[in-house]
DNA sequence: TTTAAATTTAGGGTAACCCTAAAAATTCAC
DNA sequence: GTGAATTTTTAGGGTTACCCTAAATTTAAA
């Protein structure tokens, strides 16, 4: 099922969007809407929209909009993930407002790796919803501290 | 003089490079050498240094090397003072060591806007070396902590 | 000075973006 | 239900930033 072919950094802007759409806000996808938010012509976004599907991202079926896959849920949520606990770390250490976390984290999210997510998810707590209330999704490799020694 | 053409992320690498070699471990650049660093092909940093040398950030002459320009530099000065201060949050919040710190921070650096770099020294108290002990550049634009209403 | 090593040119190739114009499908209003 | 308006897709292009190999060219070393 579908080679583990990676979203780019602009596929992933696309992602996270659509899936903020879709899930977040129960609004079905339009092509245009898409478009529109992104600043790009229609024809682009169909474009853009046939590559993910081709990476088994979501399914399109023509005219009728998309719908992510389990793997593009997944994808998207790691990636909301990234971009959440990024958020907090902007909010708490620099006092930025959610507004400003938010374009901060949006251009580095995808290229922060996963341990370092957890590393920051660990240092402050495992939060469970970012500065914009949206809750941030776990990670199973990102445990509790791993308490080492503790006392004797 | 020379556009405002900006450095591509991939560019920044080649810069950030070319400044420690140069400026750091004063060795004279050559194009093997940065091939190797960076596992590329001589024929492609020949091309990358030029694109380089079209946006006024290094001098070539052919056959015998590159030297950055003014610009060059400070374009190169502002990267790795992105880069020193993100391995500072890195190793101090993550608890990360230099190695792994320097490893993070070099897929984030070129994103990192420069007010979120700031913000990120003020948090830190303008530290003015990294955990590999190279030193930090300053930014005019980041001062001391704006200091606005204080007691009373 | 010849030969080995380093560098550059020449000529390609791919992937990821974006666009316009024209065709096709859907939807809405009558 | 049908035709007009709207949305979406296809077709056909274009750019830029990467990378590569093979064949010059230049430099440097013996």
């Amino acid at each position: 099922m579908g080679a583990g072919l990676s979203v780019t950094e602009n596929e992933a802007k696309y992602l996270k969007l659509i899936y903020r759409k879709q899930c977040e806000e129960s609004t079905k996808v339009k092509t245009t809407s898409v478009a529109k938010s992104l600043r790009v012509r229609p024809a682009t976004v169909t474009e853009v929209i046939q590559n993910l599907s081709e990476k088994n991202i979501l399914q399109h079926r023509r005219y009728h909009g998309v719908e992510l896959t389990k793997k593009g849920i997944a994808e998207a949520r790691k990636l909301l993930r990234k971009h959440r606990i990024l958020e907090i770390l902007f909010t708490d250490i620099l006092n930025y407002n959610a507004q400003r976390a938010c374009n901060e984290a949006s251009k580095l999210d995808w290229h922060a790796s996963r341990d370092l997510i957890n590393a920051i998810c660990r240092a402050y707590g495992h939060p469970e919803i970012c500065p914009c209330e949206k809750t941030i999704f776990s990670d199973p490799k990102c445990k509790k501290k791993q308490m080492g020694g503790g006392a004797y």
